[in-house]
DNA sequence: ACAATGCTTCGGCTACCATCGAAGCATGAA
DNA sequence: TTCATGCTTCGATGGTAGCCGAAGCATTGT
């Protein structure tokens, strides 16, 4: 029964977790949920038999979203039974809104200017992406040459893809990883346009002023 | 959380009573649950609580019905989650075996000779069921007539479709109602095929054995 | 190669809750 | 009144499922 999965304290609050859409790693709605990850794997695996969740292998990491929007759309319909009992269930709020704007994903760029970034790539054919794959086109190894100082030769490791779609923590769409989005990001760097957040363990990736206009100018979408 | 209320099977077996918009006594979401009317008291009163059902005194009965739309179309929605998974309910069901076999619905057969019953009719063209609506074949007319004494003028009433499809609750399929439904009932008690259980209020029907053999005759499958 | 990280599986423990018997109220009938 | 019916509350039991520690894979980094 699909009720007495979203019934458990413990999943309901993963689900939640995921209703912005955006997709999570295990340990992340196991830290969502207050559960241990084992916990949280037992419940994940349960989830995705009932169909309620979909998980996407990511190098080490289980990312998990909603299947899809008749699930979101059958939790909204509890949620609005459950609201209208006064019986709310109390959502942690969003994190940290810097977090969400930029931060490091391993050694690339992440967050919504990542998502942004990679949107610009591709919407003016400098990579092309099938699901997961990305690849430079020639067009885009002109682009970086000419404007990042970037060429094909520095991108190159025996192991490591030039490019990789990353599925975004808090956008819940792809933004570029790879050896091609490392060195962007270290370019971005040395440029000082951002630097990554003093405080140490932290994420976070500060944008100077000069930096976020020129990042604007090369990966700038119509709405800013 | 309202899911956790719907999770559970007795209550789920309940509230799938309820969908059709009537209400029913306590006792008899008992019965439907397979449960004691004890246990379906405490479950009635969280389902209120949790504003799934309304109750509605009449004289010694407890009437409960569904809160409103709302709350059906989210039933709705969860069924329809679980069934693309083929995730239906399964380990659900009376205790009793005998009510899973054969039962009074209303006035009609219900259970698994019930839904026999249809699967037969319908396969042979003496009907022709399109979605919810049962049309009886004059192939059916002759048939009934002729192993039944069922004539169609029998069947005929100001309000009440002669034949419908009636959502078996423990078999999840259709099985007949309607005028129809109710007169061939009618007529298995008076061949002495079946008659409903001594206990009072008990909708198990005990099919004799020259009953039985009857039935399978007219309606039963090859697996019997 | 080795270590570290993320996640899963396994085994046991525990707590919760559905379940039922028995008894208690309420309503309606004789 | 007295009895019968319908439903609820109380108390005790048992099965189930959530939970975590420890160990096992898988992937990645050094």
């Amino acid at each position: 029964m699909v009720a007495a999965l979203v019934g458990d304290p413990a999943r309901a609050n993963m689900l939640t977790a995921l209703m912005n859409g955006r997709a999570l790693t295990a340990s992340e709605l196991a830290q969502e949920a207050g559960i241990t990850p084992q916990t949280a794997s037992s419940h994940l695996a349960k989830l995705e038999a009932g169909g309620l969740v979909e998980p996407e292998k990511q190098g080490r990491h289980r990312y998990y979203r909603l299947t899809d929007d008749d699930v979101a759309g059958v939790l909204e319909g509890l949620a609005g039974l459950a609201a209208r009992t006064g019986h709310m269930r109390v959502r942690t709020g969003p994190k940290d809104p810097a977090l969400r704007r930029a931060r490091i994903c391993y050694d690339h760029l992440a967050g919504d200017l990542g998502v942004q970034m990679l949107d610009s790539l591709r919407s003016r054919n400098l990579v092309k992406q099938k699901k997961q794959e990305i690849e430079l086109t020639t067009e885009g190894e002109r682009f970086l040459a000419k404007h990042l100082q970037i060429s094909p030769d520095m991108l190159s490791h025996p192991r490591r893809p030039v490019c990789k779609a990353c599925l975004d923590w808090s956008e819940r769409r792809h933004h570029l990883a790879g050896t091609l989005g490392a060195a962007m990001m270290q370019r971005f760097a040395e440029l000082k346009w951002a630097a990554r957040d003093a405080t140490p363990g932290s994420r976070v990736v500060n944008f100077t002023r000069t930096g976020e206009k020129q990042f604007a100018a090369l990966f700038g979408n119509s709405k800013d």
